[in-house]
DNA sequence: AAAGATGGCAACCGCCTTAGG
DNA sequence: TCCTAAGGCGGTTGCCATCTT
C-alpha cells in the first residue's frame, strides 16, 4: 500500500476556477437530480470534469441559495470573535453560528480582517509588548505580537476539549476554573441568572455564545434533544456576574 | 507610470471521521 | 468487527486586484 489513494484521478479533470457554464450545469444539475448521495460520482453523471469534491466545495460555499455574499456585519464580526475566543480555529462549528456564511467565508474573513483588529486591540497589554519590542526585525515582531496575543488569550478562553466533561456539581468554583490540561475543562454552562430572563428558571450560556447567547431554556432542551448539548456537558453557575468572572473575554 | 508589496478570497490538499457493506 | 469509500474539515496555496513606493 502506498498511502491513500486520490478520490479522481488528477490529470483527467479541471481545477482552478469555476467557469459561469460549470456553475450553471451544476446548479441545474443539483436542481433537477440532488446529489444522490454521492458527489464522487456526480461529476461524472452531471457531465462535469471535475472532481467530486471539488464540486461538493463549489456549492457548498458559493452556489448553494442560501449563501450570503458580502460583507460581514458588526454583529457578525462580533460573533466569530466571541466564538475564536472559546473555540479556536473550529470554523464549521464558528460557521454554523451565522446563518448564511460558510467555514471558508469565516475562515477567510478572520485570517484577512479580524486576526489583525484582535492584534490591534491587544497590541498595547504589557505581555505582547514585551514580546513584540524585543524583536529586532519587522516579521520577528509581527510573529512575537501574534504569538504574545494568543498566548495571552489561551488559559482562560481556549479550553483544551476532552471527551469527559465533568459533571454537574455543586462546587461550582472548582469545577470551572480548572484549566489543568490533565483535569477535563469545563465548556458547557448552565447559568441561574434571573435578571433578565425572570420566566425562566435556568438560562443556558455555552461557550459558542458567551452571555451575548443567553437563549430560552426550551430552545436549550431542543438543542439536548437534536444532540447539540449533552445535560451531561452542563455546569452551573449562580449568575451571570459569576460567569463575567470566569470569562471576561465574553463582555 | 511601473514594479513590487500586500490583501482578499476561491480552491485545493490531505488528514480524520463516519457510514455502510 | 473490520474494511473501505465518501464526507467533512482545517490548513494552505495561488491568483487576481488594489495599494504603495
Amino acid at each position: 500500500m502506498m498511502g491513500r489513494s486520490p478520490c479522481c484521478d488528477k490529470t483527467k479533470v479541471k481545477r482552478g476556477c469555476w467557469s459561469p457554464e460549470e456553475d450553471a450545469i451544476l446548479k441545474d444539475y443539483l436542481h433537477k437530480h440532488g446529489t444522490g448521495g454521492n458527489w464522487i460520482a456526480l461529476p461524472q453523471k452531471a457531465g462535469l470534469k471535475r472532481c467530486g469534491k471539488s464540486c461538493r466545495l463549489r456549492w457548498l460555499n458559493y452556489l448553494r441559495p442560501d449563501i450570503k455574499h458580502g460583507a460581514f456585519t458588526e454583529e457578525e464580526e462580533n460573533t466569530i470573535f466571541n466564538l475564536y475566543k472559546i473555540l479556536g480555529s473550529r470554523w464549521s462549528v464558528i460557521a454554523s453560528h451565522l446563518p448564511g456564511r460558510t467555514d471558508n467565508d469565516v475562515k477567510n474573513h478572520w485570517n484577512t480582517k479580524l486576526k489583525k483588529k484582535l492584534l490591534t486591540e491587544l497590541s498595547c497589554s504589557p505581555i505582547t509588548c514585551t514580546a513584540a519590542t524585543s524583536a529586532t526585525t519587522a516579521s520577528a515582531r509581527k510573529t512575537a505580537t501574534f504569538q504574545a496575543s494568543t498566548n495571552s488569550l489561551a488559559p482562560h478562553v481556549l479550553p483544551t476539549y476532552s471527551t469527559s466533561y465533568p459533571q454537574t456539581t455543586t462546587d461550582h468554583s472548582s469545577a470551572i476554573f480548572s484549566n489543568d490540561p490533565n483535569n477535563s475543562p469545563t465548556p458547557r454552562m448552565v447559568c441561574k441568572d434571573s435578571g433578565e430572563h425572570l420566566n425562566q428558571n435556568i438560562i443556558p450560556v455555552d461557550e459558542y455564545f458567551g452571555v451575548e447567547g443567553l437563549i430560552p431554556v426550551d430552545e436549550y432542551s431542543n438543542e439536548v434533544l437534536s444532540g447539540l448539548w449533552s445535560p451531561m456537558e452542563a455546569i452551573e453557575v449562580e449568575s451571570k456576574a459569576d460567569f463575567a468572572q470566569m470569562f471576561p473575554f465574553s463582555f
